[in-house]
DNA sequence: TGTTTTTTGTTCATGCTTGAACTAATATGT
DNA sequence: ACATATTAGTTCAAGCATGAACAAAAAACA
């Protein structure tokens, strides 16, 4: 039923899938122990990365945006508007919806992190070519918007 | 200090990278839910390819492929052990180490899961061509060596 | 208007993952 | 040989993520 020959570590497409998730695993970790000294978590940086460029959005929104569920944010978002990161508030219109935005402090963290982050995603990326690179992404908005439209 | 021109955003190699992980995490919710009806997580299914490729691997070395912590380990493989989809037999020359393969049943299963797993992936990566495909494998490969290398 | 459905966010129990502290076994160095 | 250091695996407590069940508000519809 399953030879040898057609396992799927001779299919060159898995092959090169495993080697994508590998190295994304490498450089997440990477990452997170670059972000350690700003005491930043990756999902944290993911939010402020994302009330940043869509401020006032609504943790529904949120949650979608990182391909999370809702109650993770619920569970997150205190800690950071605790240390004054984010403010959360109530939406005048529809009072289910809670309104996010950055604080001046969450902004300059950000900033602070996205150095980090760009140094090493340079520095990753930089084992290719601009071109390579930009096939590449190319491929994979590609695949997001395949699994997005099923 | 930051100006609104060099904001990571605007970096192609920045930008390839969040579409590449989001990419990721996308295929990696689609996989999760197609082998539900397996009864298997995708951490489960990682350590049965391994274990598969490398018949008599130690605990130590499976976390170290898989990039997790060893504790890890300790704690997922009780129940596979369990549920008979492998065994831990004690080293004889250095009783510190314990020796895993998978059972019949556990290759049984592997086979159900890896023809489900590849089945996705053919279909996520016939976004796009074989030569592409190839290319983006050997950019992730060098991520993982260099990264490796530090 | 009044009833039903949908949407937003929260709560809670569960499971995964981690890192630190620990035990037992082996290696190393004197 | 003996003391010390390293390694393999375990235990435990903490944090993170999830999904189901829930309350409140708004939308849809009769």
């Amino acid at each position: 039923m399953n030879k040898k020959q057609d396992l799927p570590w001779d299919n060159p497409r898995f092959r090169n899938w495993i080697a994508l998730v590998r190295a994304e695993k490498a450089v997440v970790a990477a990452l997170t122990k670059a972000l350690q000294p700003l005491d930043l978590k990756l999902a944290q940086l993911d939010m402020l990365m994302n009330l940043y460029r869509h401020p006032g959005m609504s943790q529904h929104d949120l949650a979608r945006k990182l391909l999370v569920g809702r109650s993770n944010i619920t569970m997150l978002l205190p800690q950071m508007e605790a240390r004054g990161l984010l403010r959360r508030e109530s939406d005048a219109k529809d009072k289910r919806v809670m309104r996010l935005a950055l604080t001046e402090d969450g902004e300059t963290l950000l900033m602070e992190a996205l150095h980090v982050y760009t140094g090493l995603i340079e520095r990753v990326m930089a084992q290719s070519t601009p071109s390579e690179c930009d096939k590449m992404g190319g491929m994979m908005q590609r695949i997001s918007d395949m699994l997005k439209a099923e």
